[in-house]
DNA sequence: ACAAAAGTGTTACACGTACACCCATGG
DNA sequence: CCATGGGTGTACGTGTAACACTTTTGT
């Protein structure tokens, strides 16, 4: 229900089927950008595609929209068939539209950006499937502007993570201190002084000290942590500052 | 080029014509939120359709995308079909996809974000248009979901503003700092402290004050300043803080 | 002369940052 | 017993917030 002066008109069709005329339809495609951390890099999640045409080419997980869902609904179906996790964190992050941007035919891109626990992606054994993390700083040529998508994903994350607490999204339900900082490190290519990092971390109430130990990472151990959840979903919105000088940060 | 799983299967046709078979095809269209400040208070602009059907409905300013152009080219398009303005502040916000957020067919909405200075916007003249600015807290019933998109855009003014500088897209050229002001008080709906005000803007040296006064408000008169495009430019995408505690601020 | 808005300075406090040493333990 | 990573406290500087009076000038 456009002006008309936007080429739109209505078209009366027998049986009350009322549609917009001479308009353009076109498809639409959700495409995920899934981020994990492994405890030391970030990493994304790709696929291959196994037949042809364009087998073997990486790409992002993606598909069409189908008819009875919605935008979120369509990422939620596609993560959840490639990972097999649901309730994951999950966001709309940009739409690509580049008239040419699938050469086959137009197709408007919806790009979404997940941040998932790697430990709990179990990789889904399927002939069709060709899903492998890769290391954020080093992964093949992807189809499309599938590559242009994760860069704007990358943006978002390092803007998101510098004033809200999503990161808590990529580690496990117990996680340490020094492994928080070793992602925030991670992301924005720089070090941190440790006792900063941890008072401010602490000092948000986010975080639960638990009575056990990691100690894989050395002799002394490192405690384990919990998020607060209460105090997460209330904080999950405002702004804290995670990040020194974040006035310093250009996106 | 998406997943078989996902159903979608190239089909090879005649003339060496290939498509996505199985899927279907939908309009894709962009709304336009636009923002203007008239020195009280921030307005947005809206259409009246003249004609049948949802003659007299108001909404924004909308149409569907053309076969050449990207996204931000038919947002630019409408923009300037509606107010005749070019180059203003445009950004893209989000898509809205319910399936039938549109009851005549399926159409994904793509929501655009401007910020536009009210005094350069000439009512075009177009028996076709009937444009007008509403107050952003008084506005009629829009048609869709047009009015979760301003909700949306709202929320998002009040994000960005609180770091970026971008509020100056909506003042002229020439302003002072009580419209400044009363600008960021009005979007926050609080009232600043004038003195820190005055003095957190200033330091961040995107502000020149000029020779001469504003004087429709005070007899004294208030000194007229122009952005240091230099540092604007160099700190649009900078974190600032331009309201006071912004911690405590939930979006 | 007075009303009405513009402009300005100081102080207290909170927060951010820089910095160095001890702790616990497995080998 | 020592090497390794984990954990903590303090002093200083910067930035933020609270606060009140003077200036200008049209009427």
């Amino acid at each position: 229900m456009y002006h008309s002066t936007l080429n739109s008109q209505l078209l009366l069709k027998p049986h009350s089927m009322i549609r917009y005329s001479g308009q353009t339809r076109i498809l639409v495609a959700v495409d995920c950008v899934i981020f994990g951390f492994d405890g030391n890099d970030l990493k994304i999640l790709l696929i291959q595609r196994g037949f042809e045409p364009e087998a073997k080419k990486w790409s992002l997980m993606g598909g069409f929209i189908q008819p009875a869902e919605n935008l979120d609904q369509a990422a939620n179906r596609i993560l959840k068939q490639l990972t097999g996790l649901e309730g994951v964190y999950l966001e709309q992050l940009h739409v690509f539209g580049e008239p040419f941007r699938d050469p086959l035919e137009r197709t408007i891109g919806v790009a979404y950006f997940s941040l998932i626990d790697i430990h709990k992606y179990e990789k889904q054994l399927n002939d069709e499937y060709h899903a492998e993390w890769f290391l954020l700083n080093d992964f093949p040529k992807l189809i499309f502007d599938h590559e242009e998508m994760i860069e704007t994903a990358k943006n978002h994350l390092r803007y998101k993570a510098a004033l809200h607490p999503i990161l808590f999204e990529l580690l496990p339900e117990k996680f340490t201190i020094p492994q928080l900082q070793s992602l925030y490190e991670g992301i924005y290519g720089a070090t941190f002084d440790k006792r900063n990092f941890s008072r401010k971390l602490l000092s948000t109430g986010l975080l639960i000290r638990q009575q056990d130990k990691h100690k894989e990472n050395s002799k002394k151990g490192a405690f384990y942590y919990m998020l607060n959840e209460n105090q997460y979903k209330e904080k999950f919105q405002a702004f804290l500052n995670f990040i020194p000088n974040p006035e310093s940060l250009i996106f």
